[in-house]
DNA sequence: GCCGTTTTCGGCCCGACTGTTTTCAGTCG
C-alpha cells in the first residue's frame, strides 16, 4: 500500500471520528498523520520493514498499529467498524463550508439523511431550518455550498493536473520509439480546473502497443478505464483522469492542434475557415484526431494557411479570438519573461516557512529585478501577524538587506486585514511607513453584500492601501466567494486608482479571467503575485499567467512586468511624490 | 490520538465571528 492511500485511509478514519463526535485532539492526530504520510519522502513500507513507523512525526504506538494492519492486509478492521458506525456519505458533508460534525450529527440525527443528494433535498424542502440549532442561513450555505462542489466536482486545479501532466510527458519522452509527447487539452489552455489531462504522443512507425503498457503499469496509475490501440485512459491514485493519445508524428502538428481544443474555439475557426472560402482539408483542420492531415509541419503553418497569425491556446476559447486575429487584434500576452518581481510573499515572520533572505535568493533565482515582503497584520492570529513592533524589526532587517544587494530591491510591504468594520488592521502612521500595502479579507466571510462593498469601499478609498489582496476570497473547490459585488468593485477600482491582484496561488485564481478581462476594460491595473509561503511557491506565478493570459492581458496591464521605478510612482501613496 | 516531560498525565492554536437563541455552541482560519 502506497504512503497516499495510507494517508487517505488515515484522513478518512480521522473524518469519521469527527462526525462521530470524538474529541478534537485526537481528531486532529489522526489528520496530521495522514499529513506526515502524504508528505514522507520514504515509502512507509520500507520504514515499517525496519520496525520504524513511529519515527514518523504524529505517529505513535496506536497509529503504526493501525498502518502496520493496513500496510499487511491491505484493510482496517478500525476503519471498516467505523464506517458501520457512521454512513460513509456523511463524510462529503464536512466539505460545506459552514457546515461542520456537529450540525451533520443533527441532521443525520433527526432526518436520517446520508448523502449530499438527500442533504440537498431536504434544504430545498426548507426541513433543515426546522431542526434544533440550524436556521435558514445554515440551510442557505448548505445550499451554497452543494453547487460549489457540484461545480468541481471530478475535476481537479491545475496545480495538481499540470504537474502531472508534466511528469507523464518527461517519462513518456523518455520511451523509445517516441519522438514527440506535449500536453494538450484544458490544461494546454491554462484552465483553472481541469477535468481531464490530455497528453498526445508522437511516434515513429504505428500503433507500438508495448508503448502505452509501459505507462499503464505507472506507478501513479491506479485503473484503467479504457485501453484501445491508440488511446489510453487512466485514473491515477491522485483522482485524476488521463487521456493519453498517440498518433504517428506527420500527424502531431494538426492532431496537438485538434487535441487541444477547446471545441468552441474549432467551431469558431471551422466557421471562419468556410466563410472565407478555404476548404477545410486543404486548411488542416481535423474533424477528429484520426482524421488529422499528414502536411501539417506545426500549429503556425494550420493558422497561417488560413492567413491567421498564431492564437495562443489560452485564447481559444471561441470567444471571439478568431475574429480578433482576422483583425490584428490578438493581444501579445504576458509571459514569465516579462515579469520583473513578486509583490507578495510570506516569511517566517508570519506564517511563512523560510527567511527573508531565502526568498530574495529564490527570487533573485528567478531572474527578479523586485521582491516585496508583506506580512499578516496583527489580527490574523492564526497566522502570527506582526505586531507593529515585529514590523519595525523587519523593516530594518530589510533596509540592511538592500545595503547589501546592488541589484535587488526588497521592498517592505504588508498585507493588512480588512476588519470586518471597514477599519484596516494597523494604524495610518504604520502604513505610510512602508513600502507597499496589500488590504486582504481574512475574516467575516458571510457579511452580506452591502456590509461587504461597504467593508471593501473603505479599504479602496484608503490612501495608503495600494493593491487589493485576491479580491473575491474564492478557494477553488472550497469556498465560494465572499458576497462582492464585482462591477462595483471594478468602479471603486478605477476610481481610487487602487491596483487589483491576481493571485496565483492554485487554490485561489482570485481575481479569475473573466473578471481580469473586465478589470482591463476599466483601465484598472492588475499585479500577479503567488502569495507565496515559502520559497518554492514563487513558481505559481505560472498559474497566475495562466489566468492573465486566459484574459487577454498584455505586459503593459500588469503592474509587476515594469521596472521598479515605475512601479512605485504609480503606487496611490506616491503620487503626491516627485522622483 | 501524540508528545514530552514537570516522566505515565496534561497540553495540544485559540480567538473571533456567525447563527441561533436570548447567553452560547459551532465553525473557521
Amino acid at each position: 500500500m502506497t504512503n497516499l492511500e495510507l494517508s487517505w485511509a488515515l484522513e478518512e478514519m480521522g473524518d469519521l471520528l469527527e462526525i462521530k463526535g470524538e474529541e478534537p485532539f485526537k481528531v486532529r492526530a489522526y489528520h496530521r498523520a495522514a499529513r506526515a504520510l502524504e508528505t514522507l519522502e520514504e515509502e512507509a513500507a520500507k520504514l515499517y520493514a525496519r520496525g520504524e513507523l513511529e519515527k514518523i512525526p504524529g505517529v505513535g504506538k496506536n497509529l503504526a498499529k493501525k498502518i502496520a494492519e493496513l500496510l499487511e492486509t491491505g484493510r482496517s478492521t478500525f476503519l471498516e467498524k467505523l464506517r458501520e458506525e457512521v454512513p460513509p456519505g456523511l463524510r462529503d458533508m464536512l466539505s460545506i463550508p459552514g457546515l461542520g460534525a456537529k450540525s451533520i450529527r443533527t441532521i443525520y440525527q433527526h432526518l436520517k439523511i446520508t448523502t449530499l443528494e438527500e442533504l440537498e433535498q431536504a434544504a430545498r424542502e426548507r426541513k433543515i431550518r426546522t431542526l434544533p440549532g440550524l436556521g435558514s442561513k445554515t440551510e442557505l450555505a448548505i445550499l451554497r455550498g452543494i453547487d460549489m462542489l457540484k461545480e468541481s466536482r471530478d475535476k481537479v486545479p491545475l496545480g495538481v493536473a499540470r504537474p502531472l501532466a508534466e511528469l507523464f510527458c518527461r517519462q513518456l519522452r523518455s520511451l523509445p520509439g517516441v519522438d514527440r509527447v506535449e500536453v494538450a487539452g484544458s490544461v494546454r489552455r491554462g484552465c483553472p480546473m481541469v477535468g481531464d489531462v490530455d497528453i498526445l504522443v508522437g511516434i515513429s512507425s504505428g500503433g507500438d502497443e508495448a508503448l502505452l503498457e509501459v505507462i499503464e503499469h505507472h506507478p501513479q496509475v491506479k485503473e484503467v478505464i479504457e485501453k484501445e490501440e491508440n488511446h489510453l485512459s487512466l485514473r491515477t491514485w491522485t483522482g485524476v483522469k488521463l487521456e493519453i493519445f498517440v498518433v504517428t508524428s506527420e500527424k502531431f502538428a494538426a492532431g496537438w492542434w485538434y487535441l487541444t481544443g477547446s471545441a468552441a474555439h474549432r467551431e469558431e475557426l471551422r466557421a471562419y475557415a468556410r466563410e472565407a472560402g478555404f476548404s477545410l482539408d486543404e486548411a488542416g483542420l481535423p474533424s477528429s484526431l484520426e482524421e488529422a492531415p499528414v502536411d501539417l509541419s506545426s500549429e503556425e503553418e494550420l493558422y497561417s494557411r488560413l492567413s491567421l497569425p498564431f492564437i495562443a491556446p489560452e485564447l481559444r476559447e471561441g470567444k471571439g479570438e478568431v475574429k480578433a486575429a482576422q483583425e490584428g487584434r490578438l493581444p501579445r500576452l504576458v509571459t514569465l519573461e516579462d515579469i520583473k518581481g513578486d509583490l507578495h510573499c510570506h516569511t517566517r515572520y508570519s506564517d511563512g516557512l523560510h527567511t527573508i533572505r531565502e526568498m530574495v535568493e529564490a527570487a533573485r533565482a528567478r531572474g527578479y529585478k523586485y521582491l516585496a515582503i508583506t506580512e499578516h497584520s496583527r489580527s490574523l492570529a492564526v497566522a502570527r501577524g506582526l505586531t507593529p513592533e515585529e514590523l519595525q524589526a523587519q523593516k530594518e532587517e530589510i533596509a540592511r538587506l538592500n545595503e547589501e544587494l546592488s541589484d535587488f530591491t526588497v521592498l517592505a510591504g504588508v498585507e493588512v486585514d480588512i476588519l470586518p468594520d471597514g477599519r484596516l488592521d494597523y494604524e495610518d502612521e504604520i502604513l505610510a511607513q512602508m513600502d507597499l500595502v496589500i488590504a486582504s479579507i481574512h475574516s467575516g466571510f458571510r457579511q452580506d453584500e452591502e456590509q461587504m462593498m461597504a467593508r471593501l469601499e473603505a479599504a479602496l478609498r484608503h490612501p495608503y492601501v495600494d493593491i487589493l489582496g485576491h479580491p473575491t476570497g474564492r478557494m477553488l473547490g472550497r469556498r465560494p466567494a465572499y458576497a462582492v459585488n464585482l462591477e462595483k468593485l471594478l468602479e471603486l477600482a478605477a476610481e481610487t486608482g487602487t491596483i487589483l491582484e491576481i493571485n496565483a496561488s492554485p487554490d485561489r485564481l482570485d481575481l479569475d479571467e473573466v473578471a481580469a478581462r473586465r478589470a482591463k476594460e476599466y483601465g484598472i491595473p492588475l499585479a500577479i503575485n503567488t502569495d507565496a509561503h515559502d520559497a518554492g511557491r514563487l513558481e505559481d506565478m505560472e498559474y497566475g499567467l495562466a489566468v492573465a493570459r486566459r484574459a487577454w492581458l498584455e505586459p503593459e496591464d500588469i503592474i509587476n512586468t515594469w521596472e521598479l521605478d515605475r512601479l512605485l510612482k504609480r503606487l496611490k501613496r506616491n503620487r503626491h511624490l516627485k522622483f
